[in-house]
Formats: structure tokens, C-alpha cells, sequence
DNA sequence: TGTATTTTGTACCGATGGGTATTAAATTAT
DNA sequence: ATAATTTAATACCCATCGGTACAAAATACA
């Protein structure tokens, strides 16, 4: 799927590809681009780096493969949300799911994508540009679902969708800050039940 | 006042200690503590490594006494807002000053405290640990004003100062790091003005 | 005029960073 | 078997990291 290189002929590779690299988003999202070296990657993927370069490129590379994969899950948090019909539920899905997911123990705590932008000095300005270019495409989708919701009459005449978008990504980070940080399941929830409420009262025609 | 060791024998220092410090908090308010190197610190310090190394100890003692000048700002966000008499006000005056502060082009985009836990791996867990500490501090000082309020009567019988701390602490994160990405001033402000209509509408009575 | 004391600049230290050259090992094709 | 091809493991490359040894320079005191 991802690595359909069928090579039949020469030495057999070693290992699992799709599980290496499952393993290097772990230590990806766990310490964020620059927190990560190659040696916590090798040990954690268990190969040596040769076998890493030759399958993945470069730690760049490898990095912008493992958010592939962390983006395209299935329960991603969007994708489980704007399922819902009513704009209201959207966004408390959207606050309730983060709460959920970033302190989630089955893996490391927080987003991959914004635990990633943290720790990204002037050197690797590739990496920062592209995680911010997804994050604003993630943002967009709010927006767009937002101006949706504006046209149908669902948000108040005062709503501004970029502002409420902008909001709730602020919240996000957020989030994902006080997860990695080792806020519980139970705080996160109940600060998003607060700003759900706060939003919905403000934002939401009911 | 903050070094008033008067060192009256032997060679004068050749640089102020005071400006040098200011330029290491800039440094480390802009990078963090892991993505800032000797290097660029003493470049914009204007210094030798030596010298630094004299005057600060090591680079995790300049990092606290970085913060320290940091904190002890007297226009710090906390000490004007903490200076109205409503909580109301409190409320508006840190998410609107946070907002406004945050996106100064004065000094570095964000919140300096915020912005040195970003990448902090491992590696530095004592400046991971010390910076987690002073936001729980700070984190602390809001709840209490809060059930201040809560006692007061201002806020809703269903409020929990606890849990609207943790709004409050999320949406500081969340704004510094849009802040650190390039968001405008203007956004920040309509995001924080939303964010206290929500907040006064269903946390505090009116 | 020393002499003690402190700062400054240069040049260096070991450790670690990302990345690679090279050779041995394992497989398919001839 | 043997050649061609691909992976694996060791050992290394250079740059940068935080930190320091050492000697020259600049001051106060005697």
C-alpha cells in the first residue's frame, strides 16, 4: 500500500516496513521532529540505520511518511466528527473526541501534528512549513464546515466561522499541550464540556 | 539588583550583565531552551562563551535567570489583569491582554514560559520539571482568584473554578502557539473575544 | 612598581547529531 | 555453480553540541 516496492530478487527484508514506521510516529509524536534522534529511532523501529535510510530516505523523509500514516487513520478526530449532521454536535464532538484521543493511553499523549511543530528551531524550516501547511488545511475544513453551517442558519448572525474555527484549533493545541504535559482524561473532558457548552451557547442557534 | 555583586578588584566586565541577560531571554523566548545553542546565545549576548559561563554558570542557570526576569516583569499578563475588581474583568483582561501580548512585535512572538517547555525532550527534564512548576503556580493563582469568586458569589453554582482554570490555561497555550506560528494580533483578539463571551455567558452571572 | 584578582579571547575537549562507505550475507535468475 | 541484486552490520565521516583550560589583558591594592 504505502511501500508496494515488490522487490522478488536479492536479499529478503528483514523486518516489517509498515510496523518500522508505526514505530518511528511513536517516537515522533512522543518527542516531536527535533527531540527525536536516529538512534531512538533505530532502537525503536530495531534496525540499524543503513536499513533506515535505504527504506525510508532520510529522517526527513521517514518523518513526513509517519505523519502520512498518523493522518491517515481511520478514527482520525475530524473524520469521526463531521459524521454528525448538526453543526452542534460537530463541535462538541470535535472538543470531547480531542479530550479523549490526546490522553489517550494506547499511545502517546497529544496530537503528532502539533506535538511535532513545537520543537522545530529556524534549522528544520522544511519540516515546520509543511506541518503548519497541514494544520491550516485541517483549519480550513472548519472553516468550511462553520461557513456551512452560517448558510443553513444553524450559527448565530454575529458567528464568524473563521473566528470559531480559529477557536477551536486554539483550543486543540491547547489540549494537546496539557496532554503531553499529563493532564488526565477526566480534566481535559471537563474543560472541553465547558467550552463546548460556552460555544455552543454563544455560537449555536438552538 | 538582580547581580549586585560589586566585583571592584580585578578586571571591570566589559559588557552589561543585565542587557546580556535580556538578549538570552529573547533567544530562549524565540528557540526554547533545546533549540537554542551556546552559539546564538552568545552571539546575541554580544559575548564569549567564558564569559558567559562566568556570569551565568551554565546555560540551564541562564535559562532560569532568563525566566526569572521574565516573570518579574511588572506589566506581566497576571499582574494587570489580576488588578480588576470583577472577575468578569479578570477574565477579559487575561484572554484579551493574552491576545494582545502574545502578538507584540515588540519582543518574541508567544509566551516565553509556554513556548521553553515546547521542546524539551529527555534530555533537560530539570528545565522541564521547573518550567511545569511555575505554570502550575501560575495555574494556581487563577483558581484561587476564581473560588475567590465562586465564594463572592460571582461565578455560577455549577462553575468549577478548577475546571474553568483549565480553560483558561489551555486557551493561554493555544493562543501562544498561534502566536509563535504568525497569527495577527487581530485574529488572537477576535478569538479571545469570543472566547470570553462563551466563558462569561456560562460561567460567571451577570 | 609589582602583585593579586578578575575578565577576555582562543583554542580545544568528549559526546552526540545526521548521514554514509564498505563489506558480508541472503536471495533470484542464468 | 555462478553472477546479479538487494539487504544487513560495522565502522566510520564531519558538523555541532555544551563546556573548559590556558594564557593574555585590564583593573585595584600594596
Amino acid at each position: 500500500m504505502t511501500t508496494s516496492k515488490a522487490a522478488c530478487v536479492g536479499r529478503p527484508r528483514g523486518f516489517d516496513i509498515d510496523l518500522a514506521l508505526e514505530q518511528a510516529l511513536n517516537v515522533f509524536w512522543r518527542n516531536g521532529y527535533e527531540g527525536t534522534s536516529l538512534n531512538e529511532l533505530t532502537e525503536a523501529m530495531g534496525i540499524k540505520k543503513p536499513s533506515l535510510y535505504a527504506a525510508f530516505g532520510n529522517k526527513e523523509q521517514l518523518f513526513f511518511k509517519a505523519i502520512d500514516l498518523y493522518e491517515n487513520r481511520p478514527d482520525s478526530l475530524f473524520n469521526i466528527a463531521f459524521q454528525h449532521e448538526h453543526v452542534a454536535d460537530v463541535i462538541r464532538g470535535l472538543l470531547l473526541g480531542a479530550a479523549t484521543q490526546f490522553t489517550d493511553c494506547s499511545h502517546p499523549q497529544g496530537c503528532a501534528l502539533i506535538n511535532s511543530t513545537l520543537s522545530c528551531s529556524e534549522a528544520s524550516e522544511s519540516i515546520k512549513q509543511t506541518v503548519l501547511a497541514r494544520k491550516a488545511k485541517h483549519k480550513q475544513r472548519l472553516v468550511d464546515r462553520f461557513t456551512q453551517a452560517k448558510t443553513s442558519g444553524e450559527l448565530q448572525a454575529d458567528c464568524e466561522p473563521e473566528v470559531l474555527a480559529s477557536l477551536m484549533t486554539t483550543l486543540f493545541q491547547g489540549f494537546s499541550m496539557q496532554a503531553s504535559e499529563g493532564a488526565s482524561v477526566d480534566e481535559l473532558q471537563q474543560v472541553a464540556a465547558m467550552a463546548a457548552e460556552g460555544i455552543l451557547t454563544v455560537c449555536v442557534k438552538r
